[in-house]
DNA sequence: GCGACCGGTTGAAACGTTTCAACGCCGTCG
DNA sequence: CGACGGCGTTGAAACGTTTCAACCGGTCGC
C-alpha cells in the first residue's frame, strides 16, 4: 500500500536523497560505483519517482489536455484512431493525455480556463478548429501552451498541424478525371468552415487546372449527415445533365449519395462514381473511396509542436501541412463488386421523369 | 504567467493560509464575515487550488486511468460514446480521465503497474474484461482501486458493471418470435469469451422458454468482422431449411449477414430478419435492428463504484448488471424501406442450387 | 606548504496545498 | 475574580520531489 519513495531508496543505498535524484536526472554528476549501487536498489524496489511530487517542484503536470468535442456536431468521426495515435505518440515524451469536458453549466471556454487555473495540464491539443476560433484567442492571450489540429484565421501566431484538404480533394478529382469523368459534382458544407472551404477550393482548382470549367450547378451545399447526402443526390439527379461522379467533403455525405443512388438502382463505380473524406469504417464497409487523413503523422507533429511550446513558450510557433492519401475502392470504379444490372439506367430515367417539375 | 496561489489570497484577505484553506474545505469552521471576505478575494483573483499541490498532500491525483484497448481487436466499437459518458460522469466527482498506452516494448500489465508505481492515478477503469483477466489478478492483488466494465471469473472479489447481454439477445429473439419467426439462427463468436458465451446462453434460453428447441445447426461460430458475417450467412443459406431470421452477437457480424443477404437479392425485414448488438453508427445506417448498451448508465455506475473503491478500499466491492435496449429498425421488419422485389426468393433458390454439394 | 580548484556528496529550501496542535480571546460559571 | 470552555485563527509540519549552495577530501600549481 505505502508506495516506495526516494527516501526508501536513499536509506537502503546509504546515500542522501539528493544523490538518488542525481542518479536519475543527472547521472554524470555522480560517481560510477555509487550510481551502480543506487540503480541496483532502484530496480530491486521498483522505484519510480512520484509524478505529483515531481510536478509540484517543477511546476509541471506531465499531462496534456484534450477537450472531447460535443458529440452532436461530431465531424471528427475518427476520434477513436485520433486518440490512439495521440496517446501513443505523447507517451514517449513522458506525457499522458487527460480528457475533460466542461462541467455542466460551463461553456467550453470556461472549461479550458478552469483547467489552466487549477494547474491541471501543461498544454492543450485543440481539434475541430475553425475560423477565428475563440479558444485560440484565449490561450494565445494568456500565453498558455497549445497546438491546434486545424488552421485558423487568428491574429496571434500559434502552432498548428493540418491536413491539406484541398490537395486531398484535388487527388479525388484527378482520380475521377483520369477515369474519364467530366461532369464531377461537389457536395460540400455551407461556406464558413475552415476545412470545408479549403476542400471546395481544392475541387475547383483541380478542375480548372485540368481544363474543365467548374459548373456552379454541380456544387451542392448542405450540413453534414447521411440524410443530407441523400437529399443532395436527389437534387443532382434532377439536373438537365446529371453528374457522373460526386466528390463529397465528408464520408457521411458520400454515404448518403451512395445509398440514395443505389436505391435508384444505379450501379456504383459504373453509373456513378463517389468519393468521400475521412475514410470512416462505415464508408469502407460500403466500398467508398475516400481521402484518408494520415492521423499518425498528424499526431506525431502535434505532440512535437506542443512539447516545443511547453519547453520554450517564447519561441516562434511552428506549423505543418500534411498531405492525405486517397484510398480507392469500388465506389469510384476500382473493382466492381456487384453484378451489373442492365436496368439501372432506366430506373434513373423513371425517377427523373417522375420528379422533375 | 505566475499562477495565483493560496498565499496570494491569504495576504490580500489579511488572514493565514490555513484559514483560506478552511474557507474552501470546511467553511463551518470559520466566522461568517471572514468567510465572506475570503470568498470575495477568491473570486476577484479567480483562485483555484492547484491540483498537484493538493494531490501531493492528500496522496491523490484526482485522475482515473483508462488504457486504450489495442485497435486491432476492437470489439468495443462504441469507444467514442463510452469515453464521452465516462468523462462527463467523472467530472462532477472532481475526477478526470487519463488515457494511457503501454510504452513500446511494454506489456499491458506493465503499463498498469508502472502507472501505479509512479502514483499516476487514483484508480482504473477496465473494459473488454474477459474470463480470468490477468489485470484483475494484478490490481486486486495489490489492492489498487479499479472497476471493470464486464464480469469475469476471478477468484478475488472486485467491482464491476456489466450489460446483461443474455437478456438483450433474449429480447431480440423474443422480438423475432413475436414476428412469427421460428427458425432463428445465431451468429456468435467462438466459445471462450465472457460476453460472447453470455449472449449465446441468452439466445438458447429465450428459444427454450418459448417452446422452440434450439437447433445446433443454426448456430454459427466465427470471429468478429463483416467478412465473417458474410461467410456465416453463406453457410446458413445452404442449410436444408435456411433460417428466416438471424441474431448476431455483434453489429459487424450482423452487417456482414445483411450485406451478403442483400447481395443474394433477399429483402431485409421481409425475406430475412437480422439483429445485431452494440447499435453502431454503421449498423444504424443500414437500418439494422440492434441491442443498444446503455452506456450512460454503465458509466455512471462505473464511476460510482470506482469512487467508492478509492474512498474506502476495504469495503466490499459492489456490482451492477444493467439491461440493454432493443432498437428496432427495418432489418427486422419494422418499416420496410425498400420496395418489394418479387424475384428475391428465386434468387436465393438459384444461389442455393448453384452452391450445394 | 599553502591556496585554488575539482569531483562527489550532502542538507536544506522550495513547490502549493491540507491538517492539526496550539494559542488567544471572550463569555460563563463557581 | 480566577478557572474553564468554546470558537476562531494561526503557524508549522508534512506530502515526495528537485535544485543548489555549501562542504569535504584530495590533487595540482606555484
Amino acid at each position: 500500500m505505502a508506495r516506495t519513495t526516494i527516501k526508501d531508496v536513499s536509506e537502503r543505498a546509504g546515500v542522501s536523497v539528493g544523490t538518488v535524484s542525481n542518479v536519475l536526472n543527472a547521472p554524470h554528476r555522480v560517481a560510477p560505483d555509487t550510481r551502480e549501487r543506487v540503480l541496483q536498489v532502484v530496480s530491486e524496489l521498483g522505484y519510480r519517482p512520484n509524478r505529483t511530487a515531481r510536478g509540484l517542484q517543477a511546476r509541471r503536470t506531465y499531462l496534456i489536455g484534450y477537450l472531447l468535442p460535443a458529440r452532436e456536431l461530431n465531424v471528427n468521426t475518427a476520434l477513436d484512431s485520433f486518440l490512439h495515435e495521440l496517446v501513443s505518440t505523447a507517451s514517449p515524451h513522458g506525457l499522458e493525455v487527460v480528457l475533460f469536458a466542461p462541467q455542466p453549466g460551463q461553456t467550453e471556454l470556461e472549461g479550458y480556463r478552469d483547467l489552466i487555473r487549477r494547474g491541471g495540464v501543461d498544454g492543450f491539443v485543440l481539434s475541430e478548429t475553425n475560423y477565428d476560433d475563440p479558444r485560440i484567442a484565449l490561450l494565445a492571450g494568456v500565453g498558455f501552451p497549445f497546438v491546434s489540429f486545424g488552421r485558423s484565421l487568428a491574429r496571434d501566431p500559434f502552432a498548428w498541424v493540418d491536413v491539406d484538404g484541398a490537395t486531398g480533394i484535388g487527388d479525388a478529382v484527378r482520380h475521377l478525371l483520369g477515369a474519364g469523368h467530366r461532369r464531377i459534382a461537389l457536395v460540400a458544407w455551407p461556406e464558413g468552415s475552415e476545412s470545408g472551404d479549403d476542400r471546395v477550393a481544392g475541387y475547383r482548382r483541380a478542375l480548372t487546372r485540368a481544363g474543365v470549367t467548374p459548373d456552379p450547378r454541380l456544387e451542392v451545399r448542405c450540413l453534414n449527415g447521411v440524410d443530407q447526402g441523400k437529399e443532395a443526390w436527389r437534387r443532382l439527379s434532377l439536373l438537365d445533365s446529371p453528374p457522373t461522379a460526386v466528390v463529397a467533403v465528408q464520408d457521411q455525405l458520400a454515404i448518403g449519395v451512395l445509398l440514395e443512388a443505389q436505391s435508384m438502382a444505379l450501379q456504383l463505380g459504373v453509373d456513378l462514381a463517389v468519393t468521400g473524406f475521412d475514410d470512416t469504417p462505415a464508408g469502407a464497409l460500403l466500398g467508398l473511396s475516400s481521402v484518408r487523413q494520415p492521423l499518425r503523422d498528424v499526431c506525431r507533429l502535434l505532440v512535437e509542436h506542443l512539447v516545443h511550446r511547453i519547453e520554450d513558450p517564447w519561441a516562434d510557433p511552428g506549423h505543418d501541412l500534411v498531405r492525405p492519401e486517397l484510398v480507392i475502392r469500388s465506389s469510384s470504379g476500382a473493382d466492381v463488386i456487384n453484378s451489373p444490372r442492365p436496368w439501372a439506367r432506366s430506373e434513373l430515367h423513371r425517377y427523373r421523369r417522375r420528379h422533375r417539375r
